[in-house]
DNA sequence: GAAGCACTTGACTACGCAGTCATCACGATG
DNA sequence: CATCGTGATGACTGCGTAGTCAAGTGCTTC
């Protein structure tokens, strides 16, 4: 910067007035510091400028490393959200759901001195104890914790989504709906695993399981072959796509067809769930909103600014598509 | 830092040398060093170290924005590796594959001031010129840019997948294989043709196509629907899983049997890919071996010792699953 | 024509850290 | 006993930027 004020003949605040666009430089100049910039291929530098604005302007997002339809949708987005208001996006993913393992992260990211953080990966109170409130602005767009602890959240409507997936079945005439579930540790799965509790008490229909798969196709498929062990199946619920799509399979290696013997929804929308071999009913979370939703209100709380600092829910919508259909022996449902 | 060293009763100084174990400390002065770092709860300072330092131990990752499983792969593990070797890691995504939005993000990850570049989304010579070379190191771990505005990669060897995908068909006794195609702005894309082309052309087999998608499985579907009114099309090479995905749905719809009727073989080996209702064919890209491989080089650059320079090759694996089968009429093949 | 005002510009400084070099204490050596 | 070497410690400084405040310029106003 100094080069640069040398070759425009200006004094290097001038150049730092330039660059930040600051009022109260008359064009001339501002042209000659522009062409000056250019000539030398300045760039300027963004340690020594935090240094003293005390800003870094960029946010740490928290993420399980994995490459999950759902994590990844919400890493992207974020990155997007952010971006759109001027923050970069520094990752850092966790191993496992523990408390430690998030410190560890938090940590990290704190350490990195970013001006705020995302929480996408599983917390808990626990995990959040004494690091987030260093300061640092904090919002999850997973895992709502409250109480001492918590932190501000915007999350899709997980409850709801179990709600809609599981009375969808039941209105097609099933006698009840299994469940399998995503891990305990994660919100999302438990608020899926009430949502399905409900509708089914609503309906007064038997309550099984729930299975517990860990997300994945493999656990889906596993989950599967279990189920089809039991004529009495004809309705599952998966906590997302992918174990949707490893369910799907067993059935189909048991000889079980899809929606005609067994109807299955998932959870997500993945891109690819439209377009499986036998299209998936899902529940669409729109990550885009809910990932633009919590940059915002992170930046808000950045900049010092009225923000939201409850839980906010973003409605999910029931994507109705071939894989459920009405149940194959009709039975006195509610 | 100054609080902490009144507190132990040394020097800033001292308090520096403690932190970055540095040696030549009284182990008396240490602990006393250490015990006013804890009570005060101090944490440095990353942009004042990075400002005197001339390193930032971050790495920037330049990637497509969108949830495809490869990108992602990729994201987390260059993450991993990164942390591993001490980096941590800040995301910019393109959002298309123009040279100028390469450049812009080129710009941004560089303005952020990264001490190194892992370039994940496509690249062109035309994209890197005149930006790479400011003297930040830079690693591709997709496409492969050689010549003066190229830079080192670590790459999966595409092309040969390419051609054991289609040697795996022909082998089947198909009398020829349809590809369909990633965009054409991708490396990977031309590499994979180039392999099915050789592949075909050693058989002397016809060429036909290729179809070309955008590595959705939407796409992969309307390919299926076209290749699906011909008869004659026995076998399929979709460019990745998500495409090969869409390309069953296709195929199914039109009441052709996989693999009986027509033989599917996708790349990428996603995690849901051995899961789908037909357990998909395709070709393992060990992506933990490529990132791995290639922050290690990337450290090796921004360290300024010895690394290579060149295009680094790391083989790829068929899998055989239930997606590929005995052509339906045998023929005479090669 | 003097006073006042708005606008433009620059000198100086602090941000928090690590590098350089000087200083000091202490034990070893001749 | 004088000299030297080695390890421990601190004073001072610079990294590149933006904030503060003062100074200079030109224009308006009465």
């Amino acid at each position: 910067m100094t080069d640069v004020a040398r070759l425009a003949g200006v004094s290097q605040k001038t150049v730092s007035r330039v660059i930040n666009n600051a009022p109260n430089v008359s064009a001339e100049v501002r042209d000659r510091v522009i062409a000056a910039v250019e000539a030398l291929g300045y760039r300027r530098n963004s340690a020594a400028r935090a240094l003293v604005t005390q800003r870094t302007h960029v946010i740490g997002i928290v993420t399980p490393g994995t490459a999950l339809y759902g994590p990844s949708a919400q890493l992207f987005g974020v990155e997007r959200a952010a971006w759109q208001a001027g923050y970069s996006v520094v990752i850092v993913s966790t191993a496992d759901s523990s408390g430690e393992e998030l410190r560890r992260a938090i940590d990290r990211v704190v350490d990195h001195g970013v001006d705020g953080v995302v929480l996408a990966a599983p917390i808990t109170a626990e995990g959040l104890a004494s690091n987030v409130f260093r300061g640092v602005p904090t919002i999850s767009v997973g895992d709502p914790v409250t109480g001492d602890f918590g932190c501000p959240a915007v999350i899709a409507d997980q409850q709801s989504g179990g709600l809609q997936a599981t009375e969808h079945m039941l209105s097609l005439g099933h006698h009840t709906v299994w469940h399998v579930a995503g891990p305990v540790s994660w919100y999302a799965a438990n608020a899926r695993i009430e949502g399905w509790r409900e509708a089914l008490h609503r309906a007064g229909a038997p309550v099984h399981g729930p299975l517990v798969g860990d997300w994945t196709a493999r656990a889906g498929y596993q989950a599967g072959l279990e189920l089809a062990e039991r004529p009495d199946v004809t309705a599952v619920f998966a906590a997302n796509d992918q174990m949707a799509t490893g369910l799907m399979r067993a059935f189909k290696e048991k000889g079980r067809q899809i929606p005609e013997d067994v109807s299955i929804v998932g959870f997500d929308d993945a891109p690819d769930s439209g377009y499986l071999m036998v299209p998936l009913t899902t529940v669409r979370q729109d990550f885009t909103a809910i990932t633009h939703r919590a940059v915002t209100e992170l930046v808000h709380a950045i900049a010092g600014e009225e923000f939201n600092r409850g839980v906010t829910r973003i409605p999910v919508d029931l994507v109705i598509r071939a894989s459920s259909g009405p149940a194959p022996t009709p039975t006195s449902v509610g």
